[in-house]
DNA sequence: AAGTGGTCTAGACCACTGA
DNA sequence: CAGTGGTCTAGACCACTTG
């Protein structure tokens, strides 16, 4: 270490997000390849001069992040296929119009008990079919059309439900503020608008309209599966 | 402890997902409600009968799942506004195709040199235009159109692009593999298919498409946006 | 200024899983 | 069965942020 002189050898602590990046940087520029096997972390904590744990702490998050795969005594490798990897948030559709700067309004369509189709077992991944409530509902921002979701909510495993007055609260907001799961698929794609949807979201026959599928379980018991429509002109955004 | 009665007191070792699971149930269960304050770490640590650190790494995936909100000195409240968060991965168009078990194929359809228009300007965040290379290319499934993109990318950041030979590989194989970034944003969204996208899509003129526009950057230095049009049935799903 | 979460260390043991 | 990552501990210090 020379002061005042041209090199400063300092004994540097390197964090874990300093680990991480340097770890990251040999992947990015070829020095560990796709497929390649990485040093172990005790290793790489002593090239870097510092605890394993600290390691662990960075490869933690670069295999979170999609770039390195870890095994028990296979190692750390780099991820041959690599991704695009994001994190989407998906609020209470109250919250998501309120956030917006709108009044959020809510309207009841219709509520039934039926067996469950086909389509919908699907979803749930179930064997046979079983009675169901069927919730339509309305979500409006400022009195316009916001998202229309059509809803089933096992009546098995949440009996609850027909005690709770879904004129005055959506299944929505009480679902998620009262039941928790333990599994929820989300499946997003494009739709036409038919006839009876253009109708209730007040747009034209044929719009292009973004759908969200959401199935939730408890366990292996499924919870709700409910197919939102949204207005044209909804966009998912993936938060910063 | 009675070994062979009735009651068997045991120290058990609690792992870090039972502190989560167990501090998640109070949650659910209204122990903990929306905005409260929770205990510190180390009075959990206390109670649970485990290091502080167990109780911060499970307090650090709570935070990460988005159930509670974690602020030095400020402490650990649970959130108000309950979101269903999800991460998604969107791989490399080619690996999506062989994944399905398809032929993957690659058309280059425009290449040429523009100065970037407002709406692009506005996705990079840019205050004023510069010239940018603008790549249209269609990717298919078993010779059947499956993605149409349509990518800026800058030669100020990226100039290296020029001299790779971008009728033979994509260039969203050629940035994913060689460019790394340090933000993306994502949008989703729905549209009805023009003329044109009709046209390379082979698909109806007005048919509903879900769209997936990407912006990426490296530090400030915008890299590219790509506007990825996808041919109708498109789906995404969360991973499990 | 003080309280609380964030991180680092050194060491120990456990739990997978590939050879 | 042996190697490697995963977790736990106890203690220390740091960094942010709020009262």
């Amino acid at each position: 270490m020379t002061v005042g002189g041209d090199t400063v050898t300092e004994v540097v602590r390197l964090s874990w997000k300093d680990v991480r990046d340097r770890v990251h940087g040999r992947v990015l520029d070829g020095t560990y390849a796709p497929g390649d096997r990485l040093p172990r972390d005790e290793d790489l904590a002593e090239e870097f001069g510092c605890a394993r744990s600290t390691v662990q702490r960075a490869m933690q998050d670069l295999s979170l992040s999609g770039i390195v795969e870890r095994r028990r005594k296979g190692g750390t490798r780099v991820r041959r296929d690599p991704v695009t990897r994001a994190t989407l948030d998906i609020p209470i559709t109250r919250n998501e119009v309120e956030n917006r700067g709108a009044v959020y309004g809510y309207r009841l369509i219709g509520l039934t008990t039926e067996a469950v189709p086909p389509p919908v077992t699907a979803k749930f991944e179930m064997a046979g079919s079983e009675e169901m409530l069927r919730v339509r509902a309305l979500h409006l921002a400022d009195g316009h059309p916001f998202v229309f979701e059509d809803r089933w909510v096992s009546l098995r495993t949440v009996p609850e439900i027909l005690e709770i007055d879904l004129a005055a609260q959506s299944a929505n907001e009480w679902l998620v503020r009262n039941k928790p799961y333990t599994r929820c698929d989300l499946r997003f794609y494009a739709m036409n608008a038919d006839a009876e949807t253009a109708a209730i979201l007040e747009t034209g026959e044929g719009a292009a309209l973004m759908v969200i599928e959401r199935t939730t379980w408890i366990g292996l018991d499924p919870i709700t599966s409910v197919k939102a429509v949204t207005a044209p002109g909804y966009e998912i955004l993936t938060r910063s």
